[in-house]
DNA sequence: GTGTACTTTCACAACTTCTTGAAAGTTTCA
DNA sequence: TGAAACTTTCAAGAAGTTGTGAAAGTACAC
């Protein structure tokens, strides 16, 4: 298979996989075409290769920086700014999930504190409060999870994956 | 508060929270519904109780019964179909995982799998070669590890959840 | 067989999200 | 200061997704 080839196939898969990990197709596009790239990109060489506008690319190479998946890096010499991928695939998916953490788990566990302050003593009450309840423990001993999970480095994850599968 | 104000409570952060989730909202709110009650419920109902038109509720009701988080319930004597929702939450994100898992990594594993046929010796070739191995190796541990995980009983989870959160 | 009580399908409508391109803003340097 | 080289913003349109409701389909009871 011819480089270009694999590289159009590959940001295509990438692409479709991000869209359902919270991450749009461009989005997820820039991050694998920068992936590929063996020297950071301009703003420019991303519309192009592409084929998306300037705002396009601009607001979705902001949303990279943000989830950290994609870092500035400013060549001397050079005015424009110029964009690398995290490569790290450990570091990508742990900021991918700090972020998805911070905007879907956390929010879920503060509407659950609000919901045990049902009360009632019918069938229904008591249904309601049962599953809050397991709602809760369960979210929360999964944030724990996944803050330590976060907070941890590539050996220790690696190290418990591997017990995983064992 | 209230038991119908913490229901809707909760039914709207099931919904926003199922989004993210790969659960549609509709599909996120009629699981949150049923969840909450303490009898099996018929289409109607939860036409009603959610404001929705027929059709939505029946194809996101097929939908959760795909997804095995909502179970068919026929009561002797009635002639409709009745639901019941899956309420041990161990159960409600190992079927998550797993339909997510089949829709999202296996793609991307056989994906990865045609473009490891790329050659080259520039130092493009070379990047790309280098990313898609690490991902793929990436991708196969994980694979396992949920793999593990969905065939594995709570217990073990808890047990090495337990551990991870030590 | 026929009527009744449901469930499923589907074309179109409503809504949401993404993309564009041009205008406005910012930075740098002579 | 001002003009060139970039980056950011934003309103409008395109694309994609979800919801509707009526019509078609199915199954059971008589």
């Amino acid at each position: 298979m011819e480089l270009a080839e694999g590289k159009e196939k590959f940001i295509h898969a990438w692409g479709t996989l991000g869209s359902s990990w919270g991450i749009n197709r461009t989005m997820a596009q820039i991050h694998a075409l920068l992936l590929m790239s063996s020297q950071a990109l301009s703003a420019d060489d991303i519309m192009t290769e592409l084929n998306i506008s300037r705002g396009n690319a601009n607001m979705n190479i902001r949303a990279l920086i943000d989830w950290r998946l994609v870092h500035k890096v400013l060549k001397p010499g050079e005015r424009k700014e110029f964009f690398v991928a995290e490569k790290d695939m450990w570091e990508v998916v742990r900021n991918i999930i700090a972020e998805r953490k911070k905007k879907e788990l956390e929010p879920m566990i503060r509407a659950l504190n609000e919901l045990s302050a049902v009360e009632g003593t019918d069938e229904d009450s008591r249904a309601f409060s049962e599953v809050v309840k397991d709602i809760k423990l369960f979210s929360t001993k999964a944030d724990s999870a996944l803050e330590r999970l976060i907070r941890s480095d590539s050996s220790w994850f690696v190290g418990t994956f591997l017990k995983m599968i064992k």
